[in-house]
DNA sequence: GAATTATGATGAACCGGTTCATTGACTCCG
DNA sequence: CGGAGTCAATGAACCGGTTCATCATAATTC
């Protein structure tokens, strides 16, 4: 008798079956709502499930089922605040139907994206929901070409024929753009993240764009990319406030940024409004409650999560639909106390 | 021949057995680093996977051994900004022990903490980490006792032979009023979440701590409890504001509810500092960059994610550890502008 | 050199639901 | 009344790795 593994002491089909006289079949056609169940059988099998306590094992589900019911969802970092409403948003909607979130962290790393898209196969994962440090990666790309689960990108370039949710980051950079050069700022300056992603050069193309338009020609040395994290921003603030000509506005358009940006200008002792305009390229509670209350570019992440969610569901339900699917959710300009009249 | 199920064209162990010329066993243990195998079977094994591009399947894997490799974490509402640290960390730490982390939203509802946990055992979940909307509720207590992987508690109560961590709110409340207290401030109203929780119910502890030290009896009228979302706040602060005897000190214990006492506070009219002091119950950008900067108590979020995560892989191990381990991190209280004397 | 032991490899059973070809019972119709 | 058609229920095969009793071979001992 070639015993193995531990006896589980949990209750299975089979048990539930014995107990109420029927086949496993039976019990998983309960299971599953499967129309062709009598009623009276369909009342003794989930007595009999009752009565045991039996709980189906999704494992084994998904072994024969080929699919696991998991949706993947990778970020840079969840450490920033106004990512989670997208978070939360999607999981709600994935919740609702059914669906179990996988949550990491890519740090913004190629090859952590391509390991946890291997580990989501692996795991049979139905769906992921990622961002990319750079779009134009081969190693990602070909990863993202075997992945054999839809891909959705979040705030990323077109890839293929990937759907993706995007925020409009382009008009919103333009929008403050605009709203500074109309103020009479000529030496604007702008804090961006990382260009190979595409909020950032999105944005880049924006402020480009605004002042192309204006018809003037902006100071490449005002710009300052690759800020990531709040001590980036206070560095490249504290260095475009030191140069001997400084600017007289500030767009801070990298996420999350801002209060590095702030306590640069304070710890060098530059007033915000006064000394210098500052436009923040995401809102926050910061930005409302700081004195002055800050302009701000705002757009809505939790419709951007419910969005990435709903167009995935839909995709993994494999309906017939265009391949290559963008939403662009967008972006308005809140404009407060930080950003006034260049008074050169 | 009942064939059933699409042929998946995915490779399985038995074609790189046959393709390395091995047993399917053997293939199995070179996966899984068994010692007894010779390195030139081995290496004839790795170059099968590698020629026809195997991977595992983790389903299958947890099928038969039983445990899955994911654990999960149920919090609240993971819209707190600052408890995406805690995650951050504690997903750190079991990426690097080889599990994938399960994320699910509580929304502090019992019923829910008790779907989920029932999901959670149907995925076979090896380890949860969670909050819980109240420690008393007995269909929760009930579904905890009854889960068959261990659970670790965040900043709750003990329940049983749970393992948790927390912060030590009790002491950073008593050291918020303490100091309110020793600035001369009397009325002192307080902002707490739900009593039914271990925070808030900590933090009342700690203020009618200091009040008892200091000799002096608290006014009840100047606690609001279930102050759970930043409206709460706004409305509480106004209700507080409009007292005929308002505070002259307001204690925001509740996470992550600071902005909306502060724009409760704009709004009518009251300056921080000169017309209130305010103490908050958690730090943030916000409270350091707010004019006047805003005292505030602090603990390391992202310590109480990696120890939660540590606690719960030793507990998964199966190490002979004593039952019901508590780990609390120490607040402590930054004073900045916002508490000042009272000047009655 | 025969017997004993150590070591590596084998492959069928197993994990726990799902699926579908088959069976049995019952209905409908000429 | 017999044959075709319906419908519910059955249960063995299956999903894809893992495990362990068994076997083959090599090493060691006397």
């Amino acid at each position: 008798m070639p015993s193995h593994a531990p006896r589980s002491q949990t209750v299975k089909v089979k048990d539930v079956a014995r107990e109420a006289g029927v086949a496993v079949g039976t019990v998983s056609r309960v299971l599953n709502d499967h129309p062709a169940v009598t009623r009276e059988l369909r009342e003794r099998v989930e007595r009999a499930m009752a009565q045991l306590g039996y709980e189906v094992d999704v494992t084994a589900q998904s072994m024969r089922a080929g699919r696991s019911r998991l949706v993947a969802c990778a970020i840079r970092d969840f450490d920033i605040p106004r990512f989670a409403l997208f978070i939360k948003e999607a999981e709600a909607v994935l919740r609702e139907a059914g669906y179990t979130l996988l949550l990491a962290s890519t740090t913004n790393r190629p090859e952590i994206e391509i390991a946890l898209l291997r580990g989501f196969r692996r795991r049979r994962v139905d769906g992921v929901m990622m961002t990319l440090s750079d779009e134009q990666h081969r190693d990602v790309r070909e990863a993202l070409s075997e992945a054999p689960m839809p891909v959705l990108l979040i705030d990323r370039d077109r890839i293929e024929a990937l759907d993706r949710v995007t925020a409009d980051h382009r008009a919103g950079a333009r929008l403050a753009i605009s709203h500074l050069l109309g103020l009479g700022h000529r030496r604007i300056a702008m804090l961006v993240g990382d260009l190979k992603a595409f909020p950032s050069r999105s944005r880049l193309e924006g402020f480009r764009a605004a002042y192309a338009e204006a018809g003037i020609a902006p100071d490449p040395r005002l710009l300052r990319d690759d800020v990531l994290s709040s001590e980036d921003a206070y560095r490249a603030t504290a260095s475009l406030m030191s140069l001997a000509e400084p600017p007289t506005a500030l767009f801070v358009a990298a996420m999350d940024t801002l209060s590095g940006c702030l306590r640069a200008l304070r710890t060098m002792g530059v007033a915000v409004g006064d000394g210098i305009s500052v436009v923040a390229g995401s809102d926050s509670d910061l930005a409302e409650l700081y004195t002055p209350p800050i302009t701000a570019i705002a757009w809505d992440l939790s419709a951007m999560g419910r969005h990435a969610a709903t167009m995935l569901l839909e995709r993994m339900r494999g309906d017939e639909i265009e391949r290559g699917r963008g939403l662009t959710v967008p972006t308005e300009l809140i404009i407060r106390g930080s950003s006034r009249p260049f008074a050169g």
